[in-house]
DNA sequence: AGGTCTATGTCGTTT
DNA sequence: AAACGACGTAGACCT
């Protein structure tokens, strides 16, 4: 029934027993107050007084949110432990994390309100339209790639990483495929090249069945990435993720 | 002052009047509830219901988040247009942006409450550790890249792109350094090459003052990335960010 | 609006 | 725990 408790400017001592209480009972708890916030750890940041909401989550997250923008301003990720306490008449939530060693610090002069929920949710996000289903396109479809691409293997592993598809064209040339769900830049043709030179390198595919093709498999590409496939001699094919 | 003003398990009607007053007056407002998502743009995803924070801010942004993760379940960028409706009795709140065309529709079985905060907050974040200070340290000290190094130009643009330091070492060779504030992987050297091929593409340095360097300063780097790096035959300098 | 790159990226998967 | 790559990446800066 996912029972949800309030309250309204509390004093900095009830809400440090409201903020504990929720903690302990694994609350999603939201804390609407005027902070300021200190992170340190792999980099560090001040953050003067505003008015801010905070999340503590019972998996050990922790958001600071402004008025502004998708990415909070201050964060502690999954895994941290949460604390409270009040020093100096004032509420400071603390989160911490080891490996790497990390603290995030929220000091409020007020608490506007505290609420705690015991939320209720075990449904998984169903996303479609991701780089996976694009790689099932191929597999039953190969024509997709080219007429007559055959697809060997998905995944292949080599010493430059995991390659996203490699097969063999009409002619039975090796090829590696590499997928973007997205229009694609510069470091995607050097992924690609990075595969192709290592299945170079590891087979002796030259003198066999010939020089191992290159293909770019995306919605569409930048102009300094379509340079690069020119230059290092690999293909673009264009898809729509519809 | 920050005035929040709550309402407590309110009808849907109540609900939607709530909202559209906190959208109208540029309130960032809070919804818990227990709701389902649907996701249509870049690409589209299904939520089945749950418990969960829904955080509408006045800049356009949307937030839904469930009781895990760092990362928002479903969300919107600043910049769309939040709506809201009752519909078949229920509240549903639809935000919209153009270029690219996505819709996040959040439809609420139950509102178990709704906040609405006026924040006030002037306050920029202020980050150390980031990689233009460790950019700063060079140029104030070429010696951290290597004894006799000099800085010719920072951020120097290419048919490649801006490379991070352009400059010169002791014997006077045109040095590219690519900087990374963490750990590097493949993708930097590869990074750092395109910068390298294109400055010798450019000029005629070869024959005047010897082949380009390429040097990746770095606190460290991965084994693949260490290979690609001598394959090349580019150079690692290690640095502390602190 | 599009291109390119940084990020306390986060997140999943595999070694 | 480290490495590697995808992500509806977001965000900043530049053209």
């Amino acid at each position: 029934m996912a029972p949800v408790t309030t309250l309204h400017r509390p004093t900095h001592r009830d809400a440090l027993v409201a903020v504990t209480e929720a903690l302990e009972a694994g609350d999603l708890c939201s804390i609407l107050g005027r902070c300021t916030v200190e992170y340190e750890g792999r980099a560090e940041s001040s953050l003067g007084a505003g008015d801010r909401l905070v999340l503590l989550k019972p998996d050990g997250s922790a958001l600071v949110h402004t008025d502004e923008g998708r990415t909070p301003v201050n964060w502690q990720p999954p895994g941290s432990d949460h604390t409270a306490a009040v020093r100096d008449g004032t509420l400071h939530v603390v989160s911490r994390r080891e490996s790497p060693d990390e603290t995030l610090t929220v000091a409020f002069e007020a608490v506007y309100q505290l609420t705690a929920m015991d939320a209720d949710d075990d449904r998984e996000l169903d996303l479609r339209q991701t780089e996976a289903d694009l790689q099932h396109r191929i597999v039953d479809d190969p024509g997709i790639v080219e007429d007559g691409f055959e697809v060997v293997e998905v995944e292949r592993r080599s010493t430059a990483g995991a390659m996203d598809i490699f097969g063999r064209d009409a002619e039975g040339r090796p090829v590696v495929v590499e997928l973007k769900r997205r229009r694609v830049g510069p470091d995607a043709v050097g992924q690609l090249s990075r595969y192709v030179e290592a299945v170079r390198r590891e087979e002796g595919f030259e003198e066999s069945e010939g020089d191992v093709r290159g293909v770019l498999v995306a919605p569409s590409v930048t102009p300094r990435a379509e340079e690069l496939l020119a230059r290092e001699g690999f293909e673009f094919v264009g898809v729509e993720m519809d």
